[in-house]
RNA sequence: GUGGGAGUAGCUCAGCUGGUAGAGCGUCGGACUGUGGCUCCGAAUGUCGUGGGUUCAAAUCCCAUCUCCCACCCCA
């Protein structure tokens, strides 16, 4: 008793590490499902799957999101290969007789650091990782555009709260290459519109915006950073501090006493250069031919640096205050930011975690699978046969669940149920013996004799008028 | 990083102003040794999140701490 309660304790220490969580089997069901609706829809629309890596160089998030947004700052799971460099870099020193001054720490080891150690990060995103590969592996060699999908999961170390976890998962798409044509945002959008349309996601509500380019928006940033100074002591102190740092995230603001003087502010869409107003008539103009729904919201703006001309986002019902379950847009300067050839490019990311949890809110979760048939056995020449049925049942493609010991019949059947089961094949000396198998169906109770050679063509049959 | 709420059995929770734990569900066993779902009977499982303090006595009061949930910041 005493070993028991002490395993138990043992067990008890280990748990998951905050903001991550295990997705267990009723629910894998249904991420499984958004998986594969994903790979069908996004492969209709002539995208293929890319798998990159979960680490890659700091520096890459670094310079594409960009070092002052708090998602590098401070967000990234961060560390060094080799792990204790710093550690043993200060015992050289030590051993060779030197002081360790760590005032100049960092001047001291500067040499030292960037020829032995990587900076590596969890990626937050995968964006910069698929501009990485597109150029690592020179893919503007093939057909424009590059039309790319992915999976996986994402690291940021924020807070937890409803739909946001430090890990989380990401449905991603990318297009590559190209031209700016406001047909290929257009597409973008109708794919990911379609793909949640295939899974009967409920209230989904886009929203587009044009955000300028390198040319309109800065200019378009210090017109509404004027502005918004003349009535700054009435803003609270987040959107004062935003006024400085990013002016467009004041629009964002969601303080019910900022929305009157917000919405007095200038639209960006008065202010685009004349290429960008154009480009987001085409795109506007595109949706509707493709009878995309959507609906304009000048204040949609992206956090991250890299974005321009078209964002997009999604948003869905059953959410908490995190309620975006899709964001995108173009990101033409990102490719030469990276050292790659001027690329023009254009992307989302799905929040699959909340994707999910929108589809369990309205009740689409799948039923849990059960299995076809449960071999329920007595006696030692009965297991024989029915290890041997159970081999071929499963070859067939059928779910079998085989116990392991052998069971009274009424516990068996109690077990069948209990598994979702549909048949129950009693198999005991009577039917060994008779060669004549009992097959009952568990909703109805109904039993039915079946000799070995008919069994599968009859469960065959009856799966495929059920299915 | 900031604020609010919550931690009692595997799950959902009860436990009044201090007297060292209970229910329902689930699990397992039996009634029923070749026929499940219903019913009835029985059993197991808790260092009451953790550490400290007050007290003759703490799940209950005080302090600290951890974790989870929700929201803010930020963002998908």
């Amino acid at each position: 008793m005493s070993e028991g309660t002490a395993k138990k304790e043992e067990r008890r220490k280990f748990q998951a590490i905050k903001g991550t969580r295990d997705l267990l089997p009723p629910e894998t069901a249904l991420w499984n499902r958004v998986e594969q609706i994903a790979q069908k829809v996004f492969a209709s629309y002539g995208f293929s799957e890319i798998r990159l890596p979960i680490f890659e160089p700091t520096e890459l998030f670094a310079r594409s999101i960009g070092l002052d947004t708090d998602v590098v700052s401070k967000e990234m799971f961060s560390f060094t290969d080799p792990a204790n460099v710093i550690k043993s870099l200060v015992q050289d020193a030590l051993q060779a007789g030197l002081g360790v001054d760590l005032k100049n720490f960092e001047q001291a080891f500067q040499s030292s650091i960037e020829e032995k150690v990587q900076f590596i990060s969890l990626r937050p995103e995968a964006t910069a990782s698929v501009c990485r590969a597109y150029i690592e592996n020179n893919m503007q060699q093939l057909p424009q555009p590059v039309k790319l999908y992915t999976f996986g999961p994402m690291f940021r170390r924020e807070r937890p709260q409803k739909g946001r976890y430090r890990q989380f998962y990401q449905v991603d798409a990318e297009v590559l290459g190209g031209s700016d044509a406001p047909g290929i945002d257009a597409e973008l959008i109708e794919m990911v519109m379609t793909f949640f349309d295939r899974l009967g996601l409920e209230g989904v509500q886009l929203d587009i915006n044009c955000i300028g380019d390198k040319k309109c928006r800065p200019k378009y940033a210090e017109l509404l950073r004027a502005e918004l100074s003349k009535v700054k002591d009435k803003l609270g102190p987040d959107s004062q501090r935003r006024i400085e740092t990013n002016p467009l995230r004041v629009l964002d603001s969601k303080l019910e006493s900022e929305q009157k003087l917000i919405e007095g502010m200038p639209h960006i869409a008065d202010h685009l250069c004349e290429e960008c107003a154009e480009n987001y008539r085409g795109v506007k103009k595109e949706l509707e031919l493709r009878g995309v729904n959507y609906r304009e919201n000048w204040r949609l703006v992206r956090g991250l640096d890299y974005y321009s001309r078209t964002t997009f986002e999604i948003t869905a019902k059953g959410l908490g205050s995190q309620n975006a379950v899709c964001g995108g847009g173009r990101y033409d300067g990102l490719m030469e930011l990276l050292g790659g050839p001027p690329t023009r490019a254009t992307g989302f990311a799905i929040g699959e975690d909340r994707l999910i949890l929108s589809l369990q809110e309205a009740g689409k979760t799948p039923a849990p699978q059960g299995r076809d048939v449960y071999i329920a056995w007595m006696g030692e020449k009965a297991y024989a046969t029915a290890v041997r049925v159970a081999k071929n049942l499963r070859a067939a493609g059928l779910s079998v669940e085989l116990p392991p010991v052998e069971q009274k019949f009424g516990k068996a059947l109690g077990q069948a149920d209990k598994l979702g089961a549909r048949y129950a094949l009693i198999l005991g000396d009577n039917e060994v013996s008779s060669g004549e198998w009992t097959l009952k169906t568990l909703a109805t109770g109904e039993q039915a004799k079946f000799k070995e050679a008919d069994l599968l063509d009859h469960l065959r049959k009856a799966r495929g008028l059920s299915s």
